[in-house]
RNA sequence: GGUGAGGUGGCUGAGUGGUCGAAAGCAGCGCUUUGCUAAAGCGCCGUACCCCAAAAGGGUACCGAGGGUUCGAAUCCCUCCCUCACCGCCA
């Protein structure tokens, strides 16, 4: 969330930056003015209440022990108390308040995101590699995993329902050759440590991280609501060191995560549903990066080019988009979308979504308090990045469809085939 | 699932109703002594928030979390969370 003193000092500021996210909050932030304003006036009142009561106590200690009357003030303190319960339980609301409509705003996006209104205003930033040449017809991944058993939509939704994949045989194994290969590739080159978390998390975490309050019917909750299946490793991994307080030589803190993904995909029906390109339940790589406000942006360059990596050893052809401000997401500063290029998707191929790195900045630590001890000894809230490295499905049905071959197997990128075991698929 | 024991500051660890935000030790910072190192002595040494234009200063809260009892709670009561141990069950 927002920093409410920032809020109070520049509440212009704030403003035209939540504006080139097209608006929707900027209303808010007088909302929560208003609301901090009351809120420290009571605060205020409240504390006075307190140190009366707190002096008179021991006034009333000190007669008791001299053996003198404190009976008037005993009762002074007793109205006192009365007032105080009363206004304890002001204050506690209108904080509650407050910090749920802090929590309801978005990031600023950072001074060097591309300000646009949508999707469609998102400047490609770079791109590697070339479209292949392919034979004709160019099949998608759907008709060549179909025919080489890779994977099974059916008895998937036989036995999960629609949205759900099964991978088989040849398809199981190239999944996970593929995380084998990632995870290999983030720890020993790229100075990752790797986790593997529980899929399971609590509630604040999801608070933490920003899937929550906003984004609950996204979800899904077990308990009551205080369980969730986390919806990417962000969750687990950025949560990690949660209300804690690094110290700076540590950071930054570089992690990498395989785990399986769930998400209700509410409203996006129909958009997509082809295939493996968007269902309930899919595996990912994560990166996620604890680090110093001096040296995020930094970081959120190589973190990208790290999950770039990932695609020039397969060697996909991908380019990387930059998020405009009303595009990027709730909780990031600045963000990059590394689309692969997938060749039979859509007719005559496109580019597929396989990883958004981000810069929270200090959004999601401030939520979920962690913070790190600078040279001075004070205490800053650190900023975290995450970006996937990659995500499987979409990874997956580029790498079937780039890699067809006119007899119809597919060939195996050459790096990946020691985790394969063999150089093609028939 | 059952039973039991616990959760106090960066760490160890006292404290069972009043001057306790919290003894003591360790670690850390500063000064003094010392040829250097080591050691010793003295002092400082938590966080968040509020008031104040700011600094200085003042105040409130925090002893796992939330409620309650009380004039007053780290201390008593209740609920929850977490940790540990043992038993049962189990991949």
């Amino acid at each position: 969330m927002l920093d409410i003193r920032l809020i109070r000092e520049q509440p212009d500021f704030v403003k035209s930056r939540l504006a080139t996210r097209g608006g929707e909050d900027v209303a808010k932030i007088d909302e929560v003015l208003r609301v901090d304003a009351e809120r420290r006036k009571a605060e205020t009142a409240l504390q006075q209440l307190n140190a009366d009561r707190k002096r008179l106590s021991k006034e009333i200690g000190g007669k008791r022990s001299r053996g003198e009357s404190s009976e008037e003030i005993e009762t002074r303190v007793r109205e006192l108390g009365d007032q105080i319960s009363l206004l304890n339980e002001q204050t506690t609301a209108v904080e509650e308040q407050q910090k749920q409509l802090l929590l309801g705003i978005a990031n600023l996006p950072h001074a060097s995101a591309p300000v646009g209104k949508d999707a469609s205003e998102n400047p490609v930033v770079r791109s590697w590699g070339e479209k292949p040449a392919l034979g004709d017809p160019v099949l998608d991944h759907v008709a060549l995993g179909t025919r080489l058993k890779l994977f099974d939509p059916e008895r998937a939704a036989k036995l999960s329902g629609s949205g759900f994949i099964c991978f088989t045989g040849a398809g199981a194994r190239l999944e996970r050759a593929l995380i084998q290969f990632m995870l290999d590739l983030h720890t020993r080159e790229h100075g990752y440590l790797e986790l593997s978390p529980p899929a399971l998390v609590r509630r604040e975490c999801m608070v933490g991280t920003t899937q929550l309050p906003k984004f609950e019917e996204e979800m899904y909750g077990l308990e009551n609501g205080q369980l969730f299946l986390a919806p990417t490793a962000e969750v687990q991994v950025t949560n990690f060191h949660r209300e804690e307080i690094l110290a700076a030589t540590e950071l930054p803190k570089k992690f990498v995560a395989y785990t399986p993904c769930f998400r209700r995909e509410a409203g996006s029906a129909g958009r997509e549903t082809r295939g493996i390109i968007r269902v309930h339940q899919f595996d990912k790589v994560e990166l996620v990066k604890v680090t110093t406000p001096e040296e995020s942006y930094a970081e959120h360059e190589s973190l990208t080019a790290n999950a770039e990596r990932v695609l020039q050893l397969l060697g996909l052809h991908y380019r990387v988009i930059e998020l405009c401000t009303g595009d990027i997401t709730f909780g990031s500063a600045k963000s990059y979308d590394i689309e692969v290029w997938s060749p039979g998707s859509r007719d005559s191929g496109t580019y597929l979504e396989v990883s958004t790195c981000s810069n929270f900045e200090d959004f999601q630590a401030r939520r979920m308090n962690l913070r790190f001890k600078d040279a001075e000894g004070k205490n800053r809230f650190c900023h975290t990045l995450n970006g996937s490295g990659l995500a499987l499905p979409r990874l997956f049905a580029a790498l079937i469809e780039t890699g067809q071959q006119p007899d119809g197997s597919i060939r195996i990128p050459e790096k990946l085939q020691p985790y394969f075991g063999a150089a093609e698929i028939r």
